[in-house]
RNA sequence: GGACAAUUAGCUCAGUUGGUUAGAGCGUCGCAUUCACAUUGCGAAGGUCGCAGGUUCGAAUCCUGCAUUGUCCACCA
């Protein structure tokens, strides 16, 4: 056994434990020996562009906490790996990097060269981030990693396509069709996003009301003038009295130059008090008015096209800018005196979620998957899983939300028109189409656009393990667990449902736990441009693997978002130099005692058999409770709960109390290992790397604490039964003895006694004497003493302070130091205290409806705590 | 406009079927430095649990309303 050093260097040993952990092939489920039951977590894949990032962390943090522990319980664990291409991401990004470095575009490249280069990128990218998720301890196999991009991988994805493209209902409808639809169109991205890929900001904008041209009848009210050359209705509400005549009627105007036809339609969705109350309809840039436009016959007039300029036709507008064709119309409208107000109004700006340029709406031709298809409905089929509770939601709030997400699906717009990512596998020839994953032969074309990311990592679940085929897929699916961030909840937890419920039938998943995100100490999203990014490996550095995991588990619960302060993480690098202390105390100890060697597997047999101490029996049956307490927490996915019990554990009762006494009572070399043999396993999905170093050093040989079994609850408590005093539990007898100690403590401070003086104690401490004479040694010690006398009943010496515990007086003598009018002041207020909580309990308990109503556990309850505190009241007004 | 969350000590947060005088970590204040650890130890101060009602013998916890903050969705042109 070497010694360990004074303090814990994560940097030290980290890398060092890494690769054993990968060289001894644990991490492959196949390489486990002696496994029962099975548990998979299919990682969800992060984006290929960039590096590991906080909330990549903070996911990975839980996934391999549950995957060490399962593996500990002995199942065949895998934690399946992966990254993702990212479609349109990537591309975004690495436009950015071609034309910051080279000046170019991906048109000067050609579709070919952009997209070999750009797979060579996230190569690239994968590598560095899997030697990230590496050395943050991930357990992963990595021997069966994956990409989205992967040719096998790919084959399943258009599979799907293909299905569903022939999944032809009753009527000769598809389940995925190309349709006209209106789509929302990013101009810089030149391709479809779909209602999740956009985002609303607001804006300052002007609202004004207009006519079309002096001969039309009715006035409305737009912010976007310039859409409003293509108008082919203006509607109206049913009930509006006002406009009832017109509803029906067609006018032939003349809009700023430009003929239109207008027909006035009725409908309940306009709203009469909005404006005039009169809703001009523009089919190809508005959602809505795209579905006027169907229920009512309307001629669809494109006035926008894809590069963001007006429509050739459209006279002297035609070819400008989306924003100079609204000065334009807005000055041609004022020249002839047709705008009648002008206001502000600020509404919502939509925008491409990944370059922020602002998106229109406007009609397309794309691919759509039918949602809610005869044959198959993905949101009927979705929603049945759920409300049958097929997938366990953590939080459990996060059902409901998937449930209304279902509920307002609309039909998915697939296809993008980027170059990066798998192409739709659809192949013209003339007016012939077909859809087949390969070519039919000469002559067919295949359509440029290629897919929604989404829909390939939609099948994440499933593609992974080699559907339909595959042994894994036969072993491993459906997984046991799916982590992710809860923005992403309608990307793509709920498609990994629908396409994995399609394909396979089943659930992709059993329990789906969502992470909250991470923000800066001031609750602020992270983000580059502010500045206050928190780099994983920047705390890493500073702080360690160990702590910046126990910082994200920690204080964090599921779908919450988290605020993360370097403050935080150092007190998790403390922790871990504790852990690391007391490793190297017990070490000290052992070796002092050298030729008892000890794994410290088992509890001691000694212990169970001869007597032992009370603080012995205390520090196992508490460490009992630990191992039920952190296995239940972990299983009912309360990850900080259990660490804050274990660090409770280790902190606040091994090392403050317990290594004390052992100091006292000497010869604890069996337990002592037995206790940190324990806590490193229980420690170890946590914070896997110092707690792997400290076995390694003292238990390990060849040994691997990450194969080590997790800990059972010993039956000790029962074996000890028999010989239990009568006098209380274990538990209520030891904690007798910590508040005597810290009665004495406080009474030395509140007087401020230095603590080299040493102290003479006298206990009046009743049928508790006993007790407190068998753990003389500890009182005396841990309150520095000089003289203790532990007497049935003794009188308070006229120079002493005094603190009444339990059933016990103590008597602090201070002759010389007393301030004997303060101790009296000090003594009052506490009886005052005292007072009120009595009269509280009094008024409790002689209300006859509480004596009555209330379970009579807890009306006994209250009468021992009544008579605790008259006898306690009674104690110090005797000492005044 | 709709939905969901949050609101508990100076800060960050626990508090799972309603039942101890509401807890922790950090920070603050006082004291302590050979003896596992100053990345430490000991002690202390600090909260009418956002506000107002209601249910109940009993509410931080359940219900209603309101306020503030945040997130998501929808979007009125």
């Amino acid at each position: 056994m070497s010694e360990l050093s004074k303090n814990y260097d994560a940097k030290l040993y980290e890398d060092n434990i890494g690769q054993k952990w990968e060289a001894s092939g644990f991490f492959n489920p196949d390489n486990l020996p002696d496994t029962t039951g099975r548990y998979v977590n299919v990682l969800p894949p992060p984006n290929a562009n960039g590096e590991m990032h906080l909330g990549h962390a903070s996911g990975y943090a839980v996934m391999d906490l549950l995957g060490r522990y399962h593996r500990m319980k002995g199942e065949k664990t895998l934690l399946l790996p992966g990254k993702d291409h990212a479609g349109i991401q990537s591309q975004v990004v690495y436009e950015k990097k071609i034309r910051k470095e080279r000046g170019i575009t991906r048109h000067d490249l050609g579709r070919e060269k952009f997209y070999q280069e750009i797979f060579d990128f996230c190569l690239d990218r994968a590598n560095y981030m899997r030697a990230q998720e590496k050395e943050f301890g991930v357990s992963a196999d990595w021997s069966r990693e994956k990409f989205t991009m992967d040719p096998d991988l790919i084959k399943i994805v258009l599979e799907t396509f293909v299905k569903m493209y022939n999944e032809v209902d009753a009527d000769g409808n598809r389940m995925i069709y190309r349709g006209e639809r209106i789509i929302n169109w990013c101009s810089r991205c030149a391709t479809a996003l779909s209602d999740v890929e956009v985002e609303h900001e607001e804006q300052a904008a002007k609202l004004y009301t207009f006519k079309y041209s002096p001969d039309f009848p009715l006035t409305i009210s737009t912010s976007r003038p310039e859409t409003k050359l293509g108008d082919t209705a203006v509607a109206v509400n049913p009930k509006d009295k006002r406009y009832q005549k017109y509803i029906g009627q067609e006018f032939k105007v003349d809009f700023v130059g430009v003929p239109l036809t207008i027909k006035i339609i009725a409908d309940h969705e306009v709203d009469m008090d909005f404006g005039t109350g009169a809703l001009g309809v523009t089919p190809a840039h508005s959602a809505v008015d795209w579905e006027m436009a169907q229920k009512n016959n309307l001629p669809i007039v494109k006035v926008i096209d894809e590069s963001g300029k007006i429509c050739a036709g459209f006279g002297e507008f035609s070819g400008l800018k989306v924003v100079e064709a609204r000065t334009a119309v807005i000055e041609a409208l004022r020249t002839r005196g047709l705008i009648e107000k002008e206001e502000d109004y600020p509404n919502n700006l939509s925008v491409c979620e990944r370059c922020k340029t602002p998106i229109e709406p406007l009609v397309s031709k794309q691919w759509f998957v039918n949602v809610d298809h005869a044959n198959f409905s993905l949101k009927k089929k979705a929603r049945q899983a759920i409300e049958n509770n097929e997938i366990n939601f953590y939080p459990e709030r996060f059902k409901d939300v998937m449930l209304s997400w279902i509920d307002n699906v609309r039909d998915w717009c697939i296809s993008r028109q980027i170059w990066w990512g798998p192409r739709i596998p659809v192949w013209y020839r003339g007016d012939e189409s077909t859809a087949s994953i390969d070519s039919p032969g000469d002559g067919w074309i295949q359509d440029e656009d290629t897919f929604d990311t989404w829909f390939s990592s939609g099948q994440w679940a499933y593609t992974t393990l080699g559907y339909p085929a595959g042994q894994d897929f036969k072993d491993f699916y459906p997984s046991d667990t799916m982590i992710m961030g809860r923005d992403i909840l309608p990307f793509w937890a709920f498609r990994m449902i629908i396409l994995s419920l399609y394909r396979t039938g089943q659930v992709p998943f059993k329990n789906l736990y969502f992470t909250g995100l991470i923000r800066d100490e001031k609750g602020q999203k992270i983000s580059k441009s502010k500045g206050n990014g928190i780099e994983p490996k920047d705390i890493v550095d500073k702080f360690g693997t160990d702590a910046v995991r126990l910082s994200l588990l920690i204080g964090n619960t599921p779908g919450n978002d988290l605020n993360l302060g370097e403050q935080k993480i150092a007190g998790f690098r403390n922790f871990t130099n504790k852990l690391w202390n007391i490793a190297r105390f017990i070490q000290g100890i052992t070796n002092k005692d050298n030729g008892i060697s000890n794994d410290g597997q088992n509890i001691p047999y000694s212990l169970l058999v001869t007597p032992s101490t009370l603080a012995d029996q205390w520090i196992i049956s508490r460490l009992n409770q630990v191992i039920f307490e952190v296995t239940q927490a972990i299983e009912s996915y309360q990850f900080s709960l259990a660490g804050e019990k274990l660090r409770d554990f280790t902190w606040n009762e091994l090392a403050d109390w317990y290594l004390e006494i052992a100091k006292i009572e000497g010869d604890k070399t069996e337990i002592l290992n037995y206790i940190l043999n324990t806590i490193l396993k229980l420690w170890h999905p946590f914070m896997p790397f110092v707690t792997e170093q400290i076995w390694s050093e003292m238990y390990g040989g060849e040994k691997m604490l990450m194969v080590e079994r997790w800990p059972i609850c010993h039956p000790f408590d029962k074996l000890r039964a028999g010989s239990e005093s009568s006098a209380g539990s274990v538990t209520d007898n030891f904690s007798v003895i910590q508040s005597i100690v810290t009665a004495i403590r406080s009474l030395r401070a509140d007087n401020k006694i230095e603590p080299v003086k040493k102290l003479s104690v006298i206990i009046s401490a009743g049928k508790q004497a006993e007790l407190l004479e068998e753990n003389r040694d500890i009182i005396e010690t841990l309150a520095r003493l000089e003289s203790l006398a532990i007497a049935p009943k003794a009188e308070k010496p006229a120079s002493a302070v005094s603190a009444v515990v339990g059933s016990s007086e103590v008597f602090v003598d201070l002759a010389g130091v007393i301030d004997l009018a303060k101790e009296k002041i000090r003594l009052q207020t506490e009886i005052d205290e005292l007072n009120k909580y009595i009269v509280g309990l009094n008024a409790k308990l002689a209300n006859a409806e509480f004596v009555q109503n209330a379970p009579t556990a807890v009306v006994e309850k209250e009468r021992a705590k009544l008579a605790e505190a008259q006898e306690k009241i009674k104690k110090l007004g005797d000492s005044i």
